[in-house]
DNA sequence: ATAGTTATTGCAATCGATTGCATTTTGGTT
DNA sequence: AACCAAAATGCAATCGATTGCAATAACTAT
């Protein structure tokens, strides 16, 4: 006699089943499946034989057949405004660090991460993506302009949880960075080091960045400056358009000596403008960002920013999202957020005017 | 009479089935299924009455149950090496944007994008990734150590393609950028702008990154320049790592007017560095790139790179992995790169000579 | 009308797992 | 030895689609 191994054929994959392993051990596929599972119903020791079996010949079972079986997918879909065309998209690196807790997250509790792009002349995407049911809940990472659909489809779609700012009138769950103190603690900074004229740079019509504005405008306002609608720079999304709001701006010859970017690439393609139009960060005009890239510390100046705790974020959104798949009741979070000093706005103006 | 409908539940997503539609077409579960997937053997009157009742009870096949009945998961793995620990990892805008591509090419062939993070400690992953058979085949993005594993993997697992250098002894398709002829074309620019003492920055133990010193080489010896050992500075991916090699190789006191970084995220950092030290980039010293991240263009100073093709890297991917998917041959890929001129190695120095 | 085609449709098995219930085995008790 | 409870295992239905083959309906030609 001699233990029985299933060959496994040329392509080096056998494709043993459930069955192969019942018939090897000479028990029945009930006994097989709960033995993997540990079901208690099986005796200690065919279960740990059943199990060196499975193990021998190298057995996987189908997910496809047991989500079947089992009603569920055991996938979370994560949509993601991946946009890269030439002359709409910056890849933001916020995404992909995002991304990567996310997977941690869902990977921990044994769940697939399915990947779905959006862009943005597709708001059926979303739609679609949910009535397919290929998974058992989505993440939305930035509502961005997208909120009025995201709302229609949350009022009969519950597990979906969507990162980005919390708005009125909202039927889903958010978690999202806490953006109007963060930029309530930037523009703080920048008038404690003397700034007066601090400009605003981003699109204020992005729920997130709208509260940013806000943040700033009551920051400023509390410094007992008066707002000045002229401060304000409306940058698009896509490089050549932001390139061209800033030099607009810059044309206006309006006088500034801070700039509050409602996030970090805006930052850096101001610094670029600046630049190429002769004005130095931070010596002529201080520069703070919002979201902490990796890339904020390795610029040139170093980005004094609003850090988001990304990692933390994720973590939220899934376990938002995991309450509702189990009926549990959550709610929308808001993250806490610390500003990063360097570089980009040095204390240098502090000093001039003491001077 | 009147037409009947299934009513959806409370939540909103009906369960419906395609028994359900068979019944209310008065028909057997087989036509349905035929008539939906354009089968001509279903009269065409029929076909249209089937479709028009699946379209509005909002009919939506279980793709679980027709992926095991056809035995394959109409998904793709994409293993990512997703890497953002504060003290091992840098988030390469490179991989997102090649995400992106990859996602689209996907999605026109109807799959689903079944994401994978891997860690550098963590070289089973891929192992038991291929075991599971959640997806029809796997794409891994950068080989970069794991080529052992991954080789091993390919002599028994066909559907698997990788990004990066083509190795001698590799089992498995590759595709990837010509990072030879890339880096020869750099430093030839640099060559011809005047620079002698040429510095790399990169860590030349990974395959692309050897490939490129390689051209680096064969691009300095060709100019008649002795290539000089202590002119290299192994730049590891961690940003700590890399920051203290970079000053490292500062404080030899080697003299050098250019530098060619093996990737745009090393010249990045090396400018910062340099900038701390006071060393300005291009006045002082020139540098050139390699990848051309959407951040290189918007860099202070403007990053001279070379350029990859990241659109075609995607696409040539999906289609090897297809081809071998369908049983056709295909051969790994080597797409050509581009060099693209920006401010970071302006044609100072090359005056100055000619001065 | 009738046999012979051809165009449609249905039956039933199948993909690979899970699980309620029935059944067998084991062990303990008197 | 007989019986009962408890432990272990097996049977068979089920999840929702696809498809070879059989069966029926609709025509065509004689």
């Amino acid at each position: 006699m001699g233990i029985k191994y299933l060959t496994d054929g040329h392509r080096g994959m056998a494709n043993v089943k459930m069955s192969d392993i019942a018939s090897l051990a000479g028990v029945s596929e009930s006994t097989v499946s709960r033995a993997l599972c540990d079901n208690p119903l099986i005796n200690e020791a065919t279960r740990t034989r059943i199990k060196k079996i499975a193990e021998e010949n190298g057995y996987v079972l189908d997910l496809r057949a047991r989500n079947l079986r089992l009603q569920k997918t055991g996938t979370i879909s994560v949509v993601f405004p991946l946009l890269h065309e030439v002359d709409s998209g910056i890849s933001d690196p916020f995404f992909l660090e995002m991304l990567g807790h996310l997977a941690d997250e869902l990977a921990e509790r044994h769940y697939d991460l399915l990947l779905h792009k959006i862009g943005p002349g597709e708001p059926r995407g979303l739609i679609d993506l949910v009535n397919e049911r290929r998974s058992d809940g989505v993440l939305v990472i930035g509502q961005s302009t997208q909120n009025a659909v995201i709302n229609e489809l949350a009022t009969r779609y519950e597990p979906l949880v969507v990162w980005g700012a919390a708005l009125p009138d909202q039927h889903y769950l958010t978690v999202g960075s806490d953006n109007y103190n963060g930029a309530v603690t930037a523009v703080q900074h920048l008038v404690g080091l003397g700034h007066r004229r601090i400009a605003f740079f981003g699109d204020k019509t992005l729920p997130e960045i709208g509260q940013r504005y806000a943040g700033y405008v009551a920051a400023i306002e509390q410094a007992g400056i008066a707002p000045n609608p002229a401060l304000e720079c409306r940058v698009p999304f896509d490089r050549l358009g932001a390139r061209k709001a800033m030099n607009g701006f810059l044309d206006q010859h309006i006088a500034f000596d801070a700039v509050f970017a409602a996030s970090d690439l805006v930052a850096i393609a101001a610094i670029n403008v600046f630049d190429q139009r002769g004005i130095k960060v931070p010596v002529d005009v201080a520069m703070v960002g919002f979201d902490d890239i990796m890339l904020a510390a390795a610029y040139t100046p170093a980005l004094t920013t609003v850090r988001q705790d990304i990692g933390q974020g994720a973590k939220a959104m899934v376990e938002a999202l995991f309450s509702r798949l189990n009926g549990t009741q959550a709610a929308s979070t808001i993250l806490p957020t610390s500003l990063v000093i360097r570089a980009s706005c040095g204390a240098k103006m502090l000093q001039n005017k003491s001077a």
